[in-house]
DNA sequence: TGCCGCAATCTGTGATCACAGTTAGCTTCC
DNA sequence: GGAAGCTAACTGTGATCACAGATTGCGGCA
């Protein structure tokens, strides 16, 4: 059964492509910004009717998410959004802070004073949103997803762009439910500090100290999420 | 039109798992083994006759591959396997430096006498083959796969190895049509060297120099086939 | 009242059909 | 002899149907 059938009910925005391509945007933007909780459970054909198509199109995309590990389907069961153990949580946190701060020692080098501007405006976005008394949770990860990925294309590298779509898809899930469940923490403002000093990094292009605030934010939150042993095992 | 029918004549040895998942690990062994040259066109019907299976299992493994890059999927045009630009080959390089070099650096703390005796394993077949005066080079390629996932698998990261295995997915084609072109390579012995290089650094825990010799093995071969012209612009 | 087992309903998988857009080859005309 | 245009065969896309295994909840038994 469909344990979240609301998140289906509104429309696909989006009418470029063909229907798997739209499916696919539509579920994996989902994944990453959340709206899907670990283990929950998938139907093909209650997507397909709530989308208003056949199973074909939903079947593709969910095969292309399954394929980069985002959802997870075993042959006559559900499809489920995957359960993730503390050990590949650490795991996937490593190749984060390698990955993105890497991206973010390019970005570094590769900043036009549009991308450094377009920067400077998701930080600022990020950090109003944190200091308010009643901050809206959804907004403050949509800013922070902001954020990161205004950097991160500001390295230049589609490749890397798409390493770390794919990392997001799959932490996507845990980080959003960490963060609705404390919401106290995005007042602690260990991501406000880290996101100024990578600003700061950027602008001086000092790619070391980049990599070292990106890590140091990844690293925060995943300490902070591991911490909550919510996790399995 | 299938071009290299001959490519899938031979039945497909795993007999695991859903009919999608050996067709995806039957495309993607050859893709990574370089056994598709860039621009070759697939059909779905062809290659589901050839397998002998409908085209429904053959689609959604090309579906994934092509959520991978592995695979360009135009609507209602052929399946082809993509063209890479110089551009896009050099962004691609620099990703592979800095993800596979970090998997040879965590190689270094992790790898147990097991995965270590592997490694020698394959740096001697490797070095042995190149040796050869009429090396095959189908073979050698195998072997320098296998040396490399070595490596990469006594990392003990599972998504790091999913992360380089997508990689060597996209450049399997170009690097298996420069070696078949350039059969002359195999004997200068870059990569030889570079093998022995990463293997001591990985027996005397030196991550740094490991994480270099893997850089300088990937630098060398695209630096080669840069060289080549043979990409696009 | 609590537990076991069966049956209805769900699941993804695979095959087949219809369709519209693309490609390529053949014919025809210059 | 060569080029332009048309037609026939091919392409992936999407819908629908059949099937076998998994799940779940209801009913009967202890």
């Amino acid at each position: 059964m469909l344990e979240r059938i609301p998140a289906y009910t509104d429309a696909m925005l989006d009418e470029t492509g063909t229907l798997s391509d739209r499916v696919y945007r539509h579920l994996a933007d989902r994944l990453i910004a959340g709206r899907f909780a670990p283990g929950d459970k998938l139907s093909l054909r209650a997507v397909s009717e709530a989308l208003g198509l056949s199973i074909m199109p939903v079947r593709e995309a969910v095969s292309r998410l399954a394929a980069e590990g985002a959802l997870e389907v075993a042959p006559k069961k559900a499809v489920t959004v995957p359960l993730m153990r503390a050990a590949q949580f650490r795991d996937i946190t490593q190749v984060r802070i390698e990955v993105e701060g890497f991206a973010a020692a390019l970005a570094c080098k590769a900043a036009t004073s549009d991308s450094l501007a377009g920067i400077e405006a998701r930080e600022r976005e990020f950090r109003e949103l944190s200091e308010q008394a009643q901050a809206d949770l959804a907004q403050a990860v949509a800013a922070n997803q902001a954020f990161h990925f205004a950097v991160y294309r500001a390295a230049g590298s589609a490749e890397l762009l798409a390493i770390i779509e794919r990392l997001w898809l799959r932490v996507g899930p845990i980080i959003n439910l960490d963060l609705r469940e404390n919401p106290e923490r995005l007042r602690l403002g260990g991501a406000v500090q880290a996101h100024r000093a990578c600003l700061a990094a950027i602008r001086e292009n000092r790619p070391d100290a980049a990599r070292e605030a990106i890590a140091s934010d990844i690293g925060g939150a995943s300490a902070f999420i591991l911490s909550r042993q919510r996790l399995l095992d």
